[in-house]
RNA sequence: GCCCGGGUGGUGGAAUAGGUAGACACGCAGGACUUAAAAUCCUGUGAGCAGCAAUGUUCAUACGGGUUCGAUUCCCGUCCCGGGUACCA
């Protein structure tokens, strides 16, 4: 027998029965989907808690290293709360339409679904390799018809209701229908697409039926209009403004450009004050609800209407601004290209020029000329309705179609813009605030004393603002007026792999389904593409129409459509009559704990609330916030690696020695750099190019730089977590995830420490073995430094978990396992409630000492334990004391000690001269620390 | 430009109702065990100065000021980095 063989056989033994991750990681995991440990019922006994993950578009690539960073925390939570005695729902499921699908359909002819379906598979498999406690019983997937006809179901429920602005409500258009044939349109509060829409009730009783349909798509929820959409080409389909980004599509980076199209939308407007309201309510980072407010974009002014001179019939020129107060100090006004009062006039050739050259240039074009001033004075004046001075009116394409009336007026001195602009082509610059400078720049502050301004001398600009409205109303040229940023969301998309709308026409008008008839199904077509005549994809299923004969809505859903509802449905998966059961809804009511990437602050975060209220509104749901708390967790990046070739040779230098010679910076793989050392003879294999290398070390070792960079492909810096988990196990992965850093920041990945978190689970197995890894935790009792050690990792489990602090929460578990390895403590009494506080963390080696341990039930089930403050002033108190030349007690003195034993433990403490210093001392709290740790 | 975050050893990061800065971990160095390796364990580890040493002492939380007995923490200014947003009247 080789004896170094032997050695080499023993140790590689001993190795794997200390801790051997992989089987029993295999077998929780096993008896876990044997068992449906996870499954959850209703329970009307247990308060509910509900902690839900942002589902995953399951992409092709499959999973990386970043995606379950939340769902671990998620996890964490959840357990946690279970342990605590909640009943915890904690589903998953996939966002399952999208585009990267169909691309891969339109190249290779494969059915979006199988590939969706095979990239779900690897997702699941990934996912349940990580431990993770989801109920798979309540899957959602939003391609499967029996939860996209609930999608469906609430299109037909926006398209078949209108927003009562007085009652703040979404109610039946029926409703509308009757009060419009009683008054026409006049007494009627709702939320219209056209403010300028008046009729009565004679002129409603006169319209034809497509004019009376075509009056309700300005009151519907759900409606269709011509409208101004990001075309792109390349993709064959309108994208929404957070789909574009610098006029490239986000996905593809493909041009887009503006069109004008049939779409249809969604008033999401409507609820505007409502969304801003409910930001409130809720507890999300001050930066989201921020982001949201900013997205929303509620700005409160009023329209006022200038006399237009020249034109006839009295014509005028409707502007909104938030500062009515500096209306004395509008020398001039500007319309946008677009402006209708520029079709009542023949301009000069040159201004006629600009505005069709401006009206041409894509927002892109437009975007990136910012900084360049341009405009042109039309001929046309206005009168300043209370100067009464004759005003220039120019042309420009700084002022939107889109926003306010595509009007303003300009007011040099108080906006920024305006002020270039008149400096720019020399116009009148009036100052209105007492003192302020505008020789340089203007003064847009909303802050001082009024001058300059007849009326409203002398008053605060807040002061003058009201004046100055109530003047405007009074003289019957305009009043206050809110506006918002927010756009209604555009809802349709040329598209094959989404949705279809639940939608047939007749007589050229849109019709709903009933709802008995859904779902309707996505039809099967030859292609994925636009068909000849360039309807969408839906468009080549000629045989699939209504009754046989009417044709479908051949645009389908966007992706924001599915993820809208799905946190609703995972509450009753399986209803067929009910998106969900009134009951199982009023039980789980909302999420209380939502965890996902803060790429979404505008888009589904915005669509969903807005949905969640619209069913809120039916009686649908319970709850009109549907996110409690929400957390964003930190990006991962990826940690690329580099080589350097010296220039012109295949010789590479080591990171140190680098800047001896001129070199060239290559990326490197990183599975082949473990701790920046790179292992040269693995290198030379990876691409033919580099098989004759040369190499240039450092002690022996080629050392590699490194950077932050996007986790991506062609930086060969991705990690795949499925690897992680053969080297180091779940566990390992789960608790260095989160020993990384704070959960909400960015991060890069680094698997340098990895080692360190995998040594932690080693050590702790060593607690409740011995060297033959033989279980030897006694009953004895513990002594009170054992004691002491568990109630201070309860505690700090405890508050480091309900503050997300995780990353610290594991350092506790470090430090508490290395005192109770020096203590040689092996006491059931502090190993049991250690096992289950480590079960959030790392649940496969807490089942798996748990049931050594000699317990038959799931660590699941096990309450989590009680702190006692006692046991860490056993031997010791911390107490916190302040001194100002006589001590002030803080607390209650612990252990029956009077306040002059303090005092003389106090004084006595050579650290007291130390910080008295012979000066006069407030407030001072007594070092060392605000504790003082005194052993009695 | 504006609005949010953030800047602490060689590295990831601890610590804020203002109170011993650098927990925990990585890395590195030295040591023990071993024929050897792996694994494990022990010791040291912000920088400088003095000392054989225990130790003492100075400087250190992006930079410059301020408040305070005391500032990583609060205030003012500057510079960098990350994210969001962008002609919104």
């Amino acid at each position: 027998m080789l004896p170094s063989r032997n050695f080499f056989y023993t140790d590689f033994l001993s190795f794997f029965m200390e801790y051997n991750f992989s089987e029993i990681e295999k077998k929780w995991q096993q008896r876990w989907r044997q068992d449906k440990t996870y499954r959850v019922v209703e329970d009307l006994r247990k308060p509910k808690y509900y902690v839900l993950d942002m589902f995953p578009y399951p992409s092709g690539a499959g999973l990386h290293v970043g995606h379950p960073l939340g769902y671990i925390a998620s996890d964490i939570y959840s357990r946690y709360k279970r342990l605590r005695g909640f009943n915890v729902l904690h589903p998953m499921g996939y966002d399952a339409f999208g585009l990267p699908a169909e691309q891969y359909a339109i190249q290779t002819g494969q059915h979006p679904r199988v590939t969706t379906d095979a990239n779900i598979a690897r997702y699941r498999e990934q996912l349940d390799k990580i431990g993770f406690s989801f109920d798979w019983d309540r899957e959602v997937k939003t391609c499967n018809p029996e939860y996209y006809k609930w999608t469906q179901k609430t299109f037909i429920d926006l398209y078949s209701h209108y927003y009562d602005t007085a009652a703040q409500k979404a109610k039946p258009i029926a409703e509308l229908v009757t009060a419009l044939e009683k008054n026409g349109n006049l007494s009627v509060s709702a939320a219209c697409g056209n403010p300028d829409l008046t009729f009565t009730a004679a002129e409603w009783s006169a319209m034809s039926a497509y004019n009376r349909h075509q009056t309700l798509m300005e009151y519907r929820l759900a409606y269709q209009k011509d409208g101004m959409v990001n075309w792109c080409a390349a993709l064959g389909t309108v994208l929404a403004n957070d789909e574009v980004a610098n006029g490239l599509s986000v996905r593809g980076g493909h041009p887009v450009e503006r069109k004008l199209m049939r779409q249809w939308y969604l008033r999401i407007t409507a609820y505007a004050d409502r969304l801003l309201d409910g930001l409130n309510r809720i507890n999300w980072s001050d930066s989201l609800k921020e982001t949201q407010r900013n997205w929303i974009g509620r700005s409160t002014g009023a329209n006022v209407r200038f006399k237009a001179l020249h034109l006839p019939m009295n014509a005028s020129l409707e502007i909104f601004t938030t500062r009515p107060d500096t209306i004395f100090g509008a020398t001039f006004m500007v319309v946008c290209p677009e402006h209708p009062i520029l079709s009542q006039i023949t301009p000069e050739p040159d201004v006629a020029e600009y505005v069709s050259r401006a009206k041409n240039r894509s927002e892109r074009e437009r975007q990136s000329e910012v900084k360049n001033v341009s405009g042109m004075f039309t001929g046309l004046y206005a009168e300043n309705p209370f100067t009464g001075r004759q005003i220039p009116i120019w042309v420009s394409d700084y002022v939107l179609a889109g926003y306010g009336t595509g009007a303003i007026m300009a007011v040099p001195a108080h906006d920024s813009r305006d002020y270039a602009f008149a400096k720019h082509f020399g116009l009148d610059i009036i100052p209105l605030i007492e003192g302020c400078d505008v020789s340089t720049e203007s003064f847009d502050a909303k802050d001082g004393i009024m001058v300059n301004s007849g009326f409203l001398n002398g008053m605060q600009v807040k002061e003058a603002i009201g004046a100055a409205i109530k003047k405007v109303e009074e003289l019957g040229i305009g009043s206050a007026r809110v506006n918002y940023r927010l756009r209604d969301a555009t809802f349709s998309r040329q598209r094959y792999w989404g949705e279809p709308f639940p939608i047939y026409y007749k007589d050229d008008m849109p019709h709903t389904l009933s709802p008995d008839m859904l779902p309707l199904e996505l039809p099967e077509v030859d292609k994925y593409l636009p068909t000849e005549t360039g309807d969408p994809p839906l468009g080549r299923a000629t045989t699939w129409k209504y009754e046989g004969k009417y044709s479908y809505e051949l645009s389908t859903m966007p992706g924001f459509a599915g993820s809208s509802a799905y946190f609703i449905r995972y509450m009753d998966p399986h209803n067929n009559a009910r998106l969900a059961d009134k009951a199982k809804n009023e039980y789980w009511r909302n999420v209380d704990l939502y965890i996902g990437g803060t790429e979404h602050a505008t888009g589904h975060l915005m669509y969903s609330r807005f949905w969640n209220k619209f069913l809120f509104d039916l009686g649908e749901v319970c709850e009109d916030e549907p996110f409690q708390k929400l957390i964003n967790q930190g990006m991962i990046q990826g940690r690329s690696s580099f080589v350097y070739r010296v220039a012109g040779t295949n010789t590479f230098v080591s990171l140190g020695l680098k800047d001896k010679y001129e070199v060239q910076e290559i990326h490197v793989d990183i599975s082949l750099v473990q701790n920046d050392v790179l292992d040269v003879e693995r290198f030379k294999r990876w691409n033919p190019d580099y098989a004759n290398a040369e190499f240039i070390l450092e002690n022996g070792k080629y050392i590699c730089g490194w950077a932050v960079e996007k986790m991506s492909k062609s930086m060969y810096n991705v990690v795949n977590p499925d690897d992680v988990v053969i080297r180091y196990g779940a566990d390992t992965l789960r608790l260095y995830e989160m020993f990384l850093g704070p959960l909400e920041m960015s991060k890069p990945w680094d698997t340098n420490g990895i080692d360190g978190v995998h040594r932690f689970l080693r050590k702790l197995w060593r607690l409740y073995h011995d060297r033959n890894n033989t279980f030897t935790v006694s009953n004895e009792k513990a002594t009170p430094q054992e004691l002491k050690a568990l109630h201070k990792i309860i505690k700090k489990v405890q508050d480091d978990i309900e503050a997300f602090s995780f990353n610290t929460a594991v350092s506790g578990f470090m430090i508490c396992v290395n005192e109770l390895t020096e203590l040689g403590c092996c006491k059931r009494e502090v190993l049991e409630p250690l096992t289950i506080l480590l079960a959030p963390f790392a649940p496969h080696i807490a089942e798996e000492l748990w049931e050594t341990l000699g317990h038959t039930n799931t660590i699941c089930d096990a309450a989590f334990p009680e702190f006692n403050p006692d046991m860490l002033v056993e031997n010791s108190f911390e107490y916190p004391i302040s001194f100002n030349g006589k001590l002030r007690y803080k607390k209650e003195l612990p252990l029956g000690l009077s306040k002059e034993d303090v005092r003389l433990l106090v004084e006595n403490d050579p650290n007291t001269e130390k910080f008295l210093d012979g000066k006069p001392m407030k407030n001072f709290v007594y070092v060392p620390g605000k504790i003082i740790n005194i052993v009695c």
